[in-house]
DNA sequence: ATATGTGCAAATCTTTTGCAAATTC
DNA sequence: GAATTTGCAAAAGATTTGCACATAT
């Protein structure tokens, strides 16, 4: 299984994703870039695609069983490490409200930030050009060539508030 | 066998020491808000407090180990778990370059971004004024009440650039 | 045809838990 | 002395690996 993790850091480093992958474009995609297709790996982009939230790998296990009872645990985590090598995915942690769960979604067009509740879980998605320009700051300043950027904060949400 | 022994990266370049709750009023600060102190809590926090790069549960237990031979890595654990409650500490992916791990720092006085470079493991660490734009963004528009950030960017540092 | 992916079982790693004994206030 | 913390052993989760068999191109 070459590449895929053994190291902790990749062995082959992982090709970015342009920014802006479409929803529908993911099997075509790893298609291009080669990656040979399998109803498993299709089942498993599909259902990162349409999930109305952030799976771990066992969550994405148990809806991709419910369609192919044989598909295995280990097959989701070395399709969702083959996404991660081709920068396809983005792998969250949610300010670990839920242990040491990793999360993943495909790839926006636009990075956007994680803010999770720490009453209530909830999870909200939040864009913003400053966000844009601190990555250009980044860039500029430590000629840091970002490939992958990940911003959580963990706190209380509008309905959960302390007073 | 826990450790870093099998960790293939060269050892990640030193991190400035924090000092964002002086060196001393770690412990002050427990003390002050009624937590119980043992010796090996001193000896954590202070481990914590002083270390150059940071540092996973298991390479805090192990030097922990080197002063005190019997202190257990459960305690390390349960001291993190408290540290983390109290919010006197920040917990930390690094990306996942070093696959599950969570890192931990002393709460430093002013937030800042981590930056790890996806070849050499180095992380650097950014502060930024636009940063704090983007956290007092977020506060007003989503009426949401941050309590820790954490940013982390995966990339290319200056010396790893490719071309 | 051949490289690559999959399932299965077992191994690793990290983190958590139950409980008796030790320690702090 | 009562409440809390520790160590130890064991459990629980999450992720990875080795290998024979199946599958895609």
């Amino acid at each position: 299984m070459p590449g895929e993790s053994k190291d902790a850091r990749p062995e082959t480093p992982a090709v970015p994703a342009k920014a802006g992958i479409q929803a529908v474009s993911l099997e075509q995609e790893l298609i291009s870039r080669g990656v040979r297709m399998t109803h498993q790996r299709r089942l498993l982009i599909q259902i990162i695609q349409t999930a109305e939230s952030h799976l771990d790998a066992i969550a994405l296990w148990q809806r991709a069983r419910s369609q192919d009872p044989t598909l295995n645990k280990v097959t989701v985590y070395r399709t969702l490490a083959m996404l991660k090598k081709h920068g396809l995915v983005d792998e969250l942690d949610l300010m670990h409200l839920e242990g040491g769960k990793h999360f993943y979604e495909a790839k926006a067009s636009r990075d956007h930030i994680h803010l999770a509740c720490i009453k209530c879980g909830r999870i909200q998605e939040f864009e913003s050009s400053l966000f844009e320009k601190l990555k250009g700051q980044i860039e500029r300043q430590r000629r840091f060539n970002i490939k992958v950027v990940r911003v959580e904060a963990g706190g209380y949400c509008d309905k959960c508030r302390e007073h």
